[in-house]
DNA sequence: CGTCTTTATTCAAACGTTTGAATAATTATG
DNA sequence: CATAATTATTCAAACGTTTGAATAAAGACG
């Protein structure tokens, strides 16, 4: 074969085997405009002998004439939080029929991997950015860096459209509600919540909904009933934390038949801490998590949850990433978008009624079977 | 600014503003050899005026020009399975100090999108494939697709060696002796096994270790106790498989006070199933899984496994790919290579003594307190 | 038969970088 | 002072593709 030195077929082995033009192979070969006007003779050659020859159009050489990379920057911030993989999973699917790759990478909770990254993806000519920020992170220079290499950003799990980014994100508010409401229904009166870390962003409206569906529901939060996780340094730590601070409600004393902890992993935790104290999931105590992870539901009992529709939020960015790279420049300074995702309940075994309450079933029961 | 049409800085942008041709720009920034005949007045001048206009290098052009992609494709065939995270971070953790980037893919278990993605992949010219085969799966046409392109591969979680291609995987087979042997240790006589899905190239050796373990403990292994996934459709069926199994083992009505799990998904489907049933983990019936992935970690009780050192494996991948390309081709044909990583037993709170033993040991501490 | 369109193919420039060879300027050597 | 060696910089070609413009050949029209 008539193959160069860089060991792949080119255009011009292609060509010259079949005594076409450069030009002419081109055409045939990306289905330009120009092809309908190439002799279906000439089309047909050109075709068997590229696959004769075992031609892949180089992806670099196209990408710089046409100055389009086919490329989409996603960049995790922990892809060890099981909340990546189904938005990853989202985002591939909503970028496959445009023929877009993404260009997936995990900063591992750090910093300064996270800047260096993000410069080889630039580096790397992705059209556009999507950042999962399932986990604590700040983003000061992020926008600075991109902002002046005008290209499209979207970030998941964060509200930053104040600042001018598109922003996909559970509605939080709705979520924290969701799970007070399911307990309250249940007739949980005493509730403990562990609320997220203040560094969190979804910390607070969490918490904001919980407060509203316990007042709706006419319920008091007692304050000692409240705990809040530490600064936590990767997901897993809910976990511990959680452990930590289901001690903690067991130490302080106060009577309590559920808890609304901040996500899966905490809850988790919660029931780890609780079962080792001999508190039984969830006949003496429920307990409600938030995410919709894997661990949660193959943990026995399955832990109820607010599920996050992870796969939507992924392909929603894509979409938006993809209507802003047809746009191309125009309209690149539109007001930024905001997408919240409307989160839903999924009972599992980790809830029931309370105690006292099941006690009165069970009589009621026993009196008229 | 000068910036042409492509709305990047290059480098005959930074040329110009600072006087000098674009081959000393080049030359200085890439910091070639050449550049130490380079002023050093001149190297200043350069970067100051590369930094100020925000000159990023177009990896584009740069590939093009020297036929390096700095890329390796990274294609998972299911990047759902817990498995596979950890594998990733070490891929990345060894390609980050050559300044090569994963091109990382999840083919969500189908034939068709890995074909694809192979494809894909291979139009970056990515220098070299590394295959995450955490799950079930054919490669027929993957051979010859890749054999044809000389680009080094790796797969990770299979052995392929016979075939000619470089393998890391966990060993199997002492992992499975490993969990037998815990088993045995503790006591346990009448245990039960989850063999793995006959697909799976894991589970023939597993269960020859196992074999070999409680051969070697004097144990005979009930055939009326080994049990069988089917064949699954994606890893978290493991878990169903799991369950269903539990409760067959129940039916059978024959005594066992363990079980051996293929993974740890498989593992936290019998602890599901056992405790409907009202067995109590470990008191009752211990459990055993295989893989050290977080669900079985975060479970309660957590479960008992043997950990895949996942990061190293990747790690091991990472630098036999780099190795591979700085020579070159040359030595392309080398024997493929195997690495068996050993694993490691990790005791958790799902294994303890059984239960006939546990009542001696009171008695016995109730005899000398 | 000259001109105009249509059809089929090719030219050549461009994308942004790297790099071997060439040039120019300076300094050292015989 | 000529030559060689060193230092500093630039030329120009190449990587593989796309594409607007050019060319060439054929058919259609007046």
């Amino acid at each position: 074969m008539t193959q160069g030195k860089s060991g792949h077929v080119t255009l011009l082995d292609v060509a010259r085997a079949c005594g076409f033009s450069v030009s002419t192979v081109s055409i045939v070969l990306s289905e330009a405009p120009l092809s309908q006007n190439v002799a279906a003779k000439t089309r047909e050659q050109v075709r068997t002998m590229a696959r004769k020859l075992g031609y892949h159009p180089d992806a670099f050489a196209r990408s710089l004439r046409s100055r389009s990379s086919q490329t989409i920057g996603v960049l995790a911030f922990d892809l060890s939080d099981p909340f990546c993989i189904p938005v990853v999973r989202g985002i591939q699917a909503g970028l496959y029929p445009a023929r877009y790759l993404p260009l997936l990478i995990d900063a591992q909770t750090q910093r300064r991997l996270f800047d260096s990254y993000v410069k080889m993806i630039l580096e790397r000519r992705a059209e556009s950015l999507i950042v999962i920020a399932s986990w604590v992170f700040d983003e000061a220079n992020l926008l600075a860096d991109l902002k002046k290499n005008h290209v499209p950003i979207v970030i998941i799990g964060r509200d930053l459209s104040e600042r001018g980014i598109n922003s996909v994100l559970v509605d939080n508010e709705a979520g924290g509600a969701l799970a007070m409401r399911h307990l309250t229904e249940l007739g949980h009166k005493r509730i403990a919540v562990i609320r997220g870390p203040e560094e969190m962003f979804d910390s607070e409206p969490r918490w904001a909904g919980i407060q509203r569906a316990a007042v709706s529901a006419g319920i008091k939060l007692n304050p000692k009933l409240v705990f809040q996780l530490p600064g936590l340094v990767d997901p897993a730590s809910g976990f511990e934390g959680g452990i930590r601070l289901a001690k903690e409600m067991l130490a302080s004393e106060r009577p309590f038949t559920a808890v609304v902890a901040f996500d899966d992993l905490t809850a988790l935790g919660v029931v780890r801490g609780l079962t080792g104290a001999g508190v039984r999931i969830p006949d003496h105590c429920a307990v409600v998590g938030f995410d919709g992870v894997l661990p949660a539901e193959v943990a026995t009992p399955a832990i109820t949850t607010i599920r996050q529709p992870l796969k939507e939020m992924g392909m929603q960015a894509a979409e938006w990433v993809m209507q802003a790279i047809a746009k191309r420049g125009r309209g690149i300074d539109e007001a930024p978008r905001l997408y919240k995702a409307q989160p839903e309940l999924v009972v599992r075994d980790s809830t029931s009624v309370p105690p006292q309450r099941r006690r009165l079933d069970r009589e009621r029961n026993g009196r008229e079977p």
